[in-house]
Order: C-alpha cells, then structure tokens, then sequence
RNA sequence: CGGGGCGUAGCGCAGCUUGGUUUAGCGCGCCUGCCUUGGGAGCAGGAGGUCGCCGGUUCAAAUCCGGCCGCCCCGACCA
C-alpha cells in the first residue's frame, strides 16, 4: 500500500474530548473518527487492526471446534420477553419500534437468539456439544460512554454460546474456551490475568473475565502475590479472610446513647471516640420488591453483586429514604438489625464475630452500644456480602491480598440450563428423555482489544503495534520523493518485500522527512526502513525497530533478505 | 438521571465578564510559488465562518436573557 492512496488523516494535536492514550492515539493515527456520542467510524487503518484481532480470535473459535454463524443485530422483542430480561434488562437494552408498531431490540448480547436457532433443529444428545459463534457488532445504551472504543455504544464482539448435554459436558467447552481466550490475548501480544468474576444480570454460576493489565483500566482486580495459590478474582467477586479485632472483649450489657444528627459512620465515631471497625452499618435494599438489611463492619463496603447472589435476586438497588423512614421508623442514618421489623436481614460473616459494637437504634439521633450478634440480633442470612480491599488475607492461602487495574477484553460463563428452560430449548437424551441444554457463553470485545492493546503498547511518540496486530509489518520511508536514486531503490525493496508476501506501507507522500518520521512512530509500524542519500551513498539501507528505537545499517543489494531476518526476530 | 463545563474555519483555541474600534482573531492543517530535504523547516501570497439551533432584549448581539439540541467531565452501570 502507498500511504498516498491510503487514507490516514493523522492529526498533531490531542483530540479535545479523548481522555486515555488509546483514544488520543486512535484518532491521532487516523484510526478512527467518532461520529456521537460512544459510536465511532473505523477509518482503514483502525478496520485492518479490528480484522487482524478478528482472524486470531477465529481461528481459536474455529480450532476448538466452534461454528461461526452470524445473527442479526435487530431481533424482535417476543424473544426477550420469553426469558423475561425484556423486564429485567434495563435501561442499556436499546429498544425501537418498527413501522407497524411491533417493538424490537438492538442486541446487547444474543443467548435469545442462539437459543431459538437451535431449539428446532437440534434433537439429539449425538449432535451435542455444539458451539455457535459469531462476529458481530453489539448496541449497548450505555449511561455514559467514555474513553473512544474502549466504552462505546456500539462495539464489535465475538460472541459464542455453547449447547452441552450435562454439567460434565459443559466443563469440557469451558476449559477448551479458557485455553482459547488465553491462546487469543496470547497471541495479541498482550499481558492479561484470567480471573473470578461475578456473572451479572446474564445468569449462570462460574465464570472469569479475561483481564489485560493496565493503570487505565475500569476493573479493580484482587489478587494473590502467592504464585502457588495465584487466586485473582474482581473487586465484585473476590473473597478474603477479613481480620477481627476486639474477640476478647467481654460482652457488656445493650445501651441506647445519644447521638446527635451523627448519620455517617465518620460522625458517630469521631463523636463517640471509637474506631469505624467497631461499628456495624445497616443498608437497607430492595431485592425484587422484597426490602432487605444488609449488615457489614462499619469500615468496609456492602457489595451489591455479593448481595445480590446471597439473595438469589435478580434486581437490587438501594431503598428510598422514604422506605427506610417507614420501616426503622427514624431518620435515615440511624438505621440498626436490632429489634427491626419486617426486614430481612443479611448479615456479613464478620459481623457474627462482633463483640460490643455500635449500631443504629432505629429511633432518630440515637445509637446502641454493645450490640451482640446472637443476643441482641441475627441474621436471617449469613455470608459475604463485603467488598474486598487490599490488605485482606487470601481465602485460600492466608496470604496478604494485592490490587491492580485492568480492561475486561473477555468473559466466558457456565450459563446453565436459565435460558434453555425458559425457551424451552431441550434435546432427547440417552436414556430418551427430553431436556434441556445446559449452556455457556463466551464474549470477547474486540474493539476494546484493540484500545486495551494500544493502552499496554505505546510511548510518547505513539502507538508500538504487537506485530500480530500491526496494520503493516513494514514501513518503507524514502527521504525525499524527488530524489531519483532513492525512490528507485525505496520502490524496488517495497516491490520486493510486498513480493515475499510481507505486508508493507510505502510512504511515498511528497512530506519533509520529520513528519514522515513522526508519523511514523504515532501509527506505530514495528519495522521501518529509512531510504536517503545519506545511506545510499555507503550503499545501505537503515532499518529501525519501532520498540526498541535500535536501528541496522543493510546493505541495499541483499536489503529484502535482511529485512525477511529482521522480521523474524521482531516476532 | 443528578452535579460541573463546553459549543467560534478541517483540528486545537482566544474573543463573551463591561454589546459598537473586529471587515470575528491566533496556532496547526489546506492551496499557489520560491526555497529546503535523516526527526513535525523558512519566505511570500491565498482560500476557508449561517460564531450549535430557535426566539427575545436593543438603534446595534459571537457577546445580554429564555428555550431547545449536541458534546465532554465527575457520580450510580458494564464486553
């Protein structure tokens, strides 16, 4: 390709709304343009980078066993409403009205879809297990898109969905998808984490996000310095051993202090000198219209996604002060499990260890004191309901749990049998009985590969591509297009090396030698070979390794084959 | 949806507080010519704007007021 007929507008300056490097550089490298809010054009070089990620990720499919099918973006809300998330989806689930009024949805996501395809044809425990996958663009209403691909609204995603026959089977697709993904962010030269994840409002039991490691990322990940034990699990999901204090104490009997207008956690006890860990907080929520107190140490956070499994519930938010004025009969702030009626209560385990802590006293500007858990309260449920922090002790080697950042690029689940049952999507088994398929379903965001990839491949000149993405392999840069000598030379090592089938990038662009030199580095090729008078006249060519900035002097008569070489050690 | 901010040439911005001396300006980019050619050169000339949209105030509005639209940032969501 020749750079003058390839259309890369690459621009100096920062885009104005663009907050993390994989934005900036994107747009900067004439990747891509944003045409609204989170929904973006992919310019020809950002297209050939998305389709480089595309082959690797289909290949994996297709070498695992995996059928690439490809659904529609637009399916009718019929289907939705057979698994009921045309009620629970919420907001992000983008829905539109054809002509004659029939509502249909822009898909987020196609477990309704894959399901009615194969709930027909598919008979037969001897045609499982089958996996369907497919590339395909996915609309997701977010609340606010931000950092260019990376959050968009309209995003493309590899999406598979698998049909087993049993449990047994779907742990089989599920370690041969595991082993996939790791194969795919391997092979896009990215640094990245597996690990335990919460499943969301898709449904389903186990499942691990694929992490790529980066200080911009969205996911705060928790995880053992341990290598033996390697446990890594979300901020959403992550457990720990949290350490209790205070054990020793003798219980002392219940008192109710005054506590004036003290509602935050910090307020009552910088106001009665105590240490927010002796504390207990109460949170009331609604968990699918039933309301519920969750209960944990006063210094830690209630994890809505933990708290929503203990329940089982499918939708949970917190309840309105207007709830919880009627329920504890005081001000919000002064809410305690003590005497509380008509509310479950969930309480953290560490709570059940609690000697003498303070609670509120369902009564406006008052506390307890020396609340028991067993004498003076107890949970109608126990469990771990607390977000993580590093500093915990890991659930299973007691070792100090670490936190860093990453982009989530990929989640597989086990889904179970949530969606076959409800669209009655079953096959006849060996003993001849008719059931339903066990499923999982496996995402990859490949536009947001291709910004985590940038985020964890760049410096301050620009884009560093992993060569298994790089748009070009090769970028032959003559210095002055006007000088014969060079072009003559500069065109007979692009002829030579588009020849041996590299994939090279010509610069043929009538520019002064700095801006082609900055744009090279700013889209980021991983080899270019600088042609000028300068070189030529020692009879050699210079070829310089984007990463590195280590640059080779190659004589022009065997310039290719050095070139070939060069190549192969970048890889 | 709550809070904050922005909308002026292809891009990045100034001007707005205190309306008219601005024919609306600057940098980058773009076009023409000369010159230059190993890290975003220089000189000369040039093109490009319904100042987001609608309405109001005024002799006069980019500037003041109201409404609407779009976009960005911070919070509650997620591949």
């Amino acid at each position: 390709m020749r750079w003058s007929k390839a259309y890369i507008p690459t621009v100096k300056e920062d885009p104005a709304d663009a907050e993390v490097v994989s934005h900036k550089l994107m747009v900067r490298a004439g990747m891509m343009k944003k045409v609204g809010a989170g929904i973006y054009t992919l310019l020809p070089l950002g297209l050939v980078v998305t389709r480089k990620v595309e082959q690797i990720v289909r290949e994996e499919m297709n070498r695992i066993g995996a059928l690439e099918v490809f659904m529609p973006v637009l399916s009718p809300a019929e289907l939705w409403k057979e698994t009921g998330r045309w009620d629970v989806y919420g907001e992000e689930l983008m829905r539109l009205k054809d002509r004659h009024k029939r509502d249909f949805v822009l898909g987020p996501t196609h477990e309704e879809v894959v399901t009615d395809l194969v709930r027909g044809p598919v008979r037969s425990y001897r045609q499982l297990p089958l996996t369907l996958y497919q590339i395909q663009t996915k609309f997701r209403d977010e609340i606010r898109p931000r950092f260019g691909v990376m959050r968009g609204r309209e995003f493309i995603m590899k999406d598979a969905y698998s049909f087993n026959r049993d449990d047994a089977c779907l742990d089989r697709t599920y370690k041969d998808m595991h082993g996939a993904y790791e194969a795919v962010f391997r092979r896009c030269g990215l640094a990245f984490r597996p690990v335990l994840a919460d499943s969301g409002a898709i449904g389903g039991d186990v499942t691990h996000e694929f992490m790529v490691l980066a200080q911009t990322g969205e996911s705060r990940v928790i995880s053992c310095p341990n290598d033996e034990c390697a446990y890594a699990a979300t901020d959403e999901t992550a457990e720990s051993i949290i350490e209790n204090t205070a054990a020793t104490q003798e219980p002392r009997p219940l008192a109710k202090t005054h506590t004036p207008d003290m509602k935050t956690v910090e307020e009552v006890c910088s106001f009665l000198k105590v240490e927010p860990r002796n504390l207990v907080k109460t949170i009331l929520y609604q968990a699918d219209g039933e309301v519920i107190g969750a209960l944990t140490r006063g210094d830690r956070e209630i994890s809505e996604p933990k708290l929503r499994r203990a329940l089982r519930a499918d939708v949970l938010s917190m309840a309105d002060p207007d709830t919880v004025r009627t329920l504890t009969g005081a001000e919000v702030g002064f809410a305690g499990p003590v005497g509380l009626k008509g509310v479950k209560l969930v309480a953290d385990k560490t709570v059940t260890s609690m000697v003498n802590c303070i609670t509120g006293a369902n009564k406006t500007d008052y506390h307890l004191t020396n609340v028991n858990y067993k004498r003076d309260f107890s949970g109608d449920l126990v469990g771990d309901i607390t977000v993580v922090a590093a500093g915990d002790k890991c659930i299973r080697c007691g070792a100090t749990l670490t936190e860093y950042r990453g982009i989530e690029v990929g989640q597989i689940f086990k889904l179970g049998r949530k969606y076959s049952v409800a669209m009655k999507a079953t096959f006849i088994d060996e003993q001849g009985n008719e059931t339903p398929f066990t499923m999982g379903c496996y995402g990859i965001g490949i536009t947001r590969t291709v910004a985590a990839a940038i985020e964890q491949n760049h410096d301050g000149n620009g884009i560093i591509w992993p060569p298994s993405l790089a748009p070009y392999q090769v970028l032959v840069t003559p210095v002055a297009v006007s000088d014969e000598a060079t072009m003559s030379v500069a065109e007979s090592v692009y002829s030579g090396l588009c020849a041996k089938g590299v994939e090279v990038l010509l610069d043929d662009r009538d520019e002064r030698p700095g801006v082609k030199f900055k744009d090279a580095d700013l889209i980021g090729i991983p080899l270019r070979v600088t042609i000028g008078s300068r070189g030529l006249k020692q009879g050699t060519v210079e070829a310089r390794i984007r990463r590195t900035g280590a640059t080779h002097d190659v004589p022009v008569e065997n310039a290719v084959e050095e070139i070939m070489r060069l190549l192969s050690e970048v890889y």
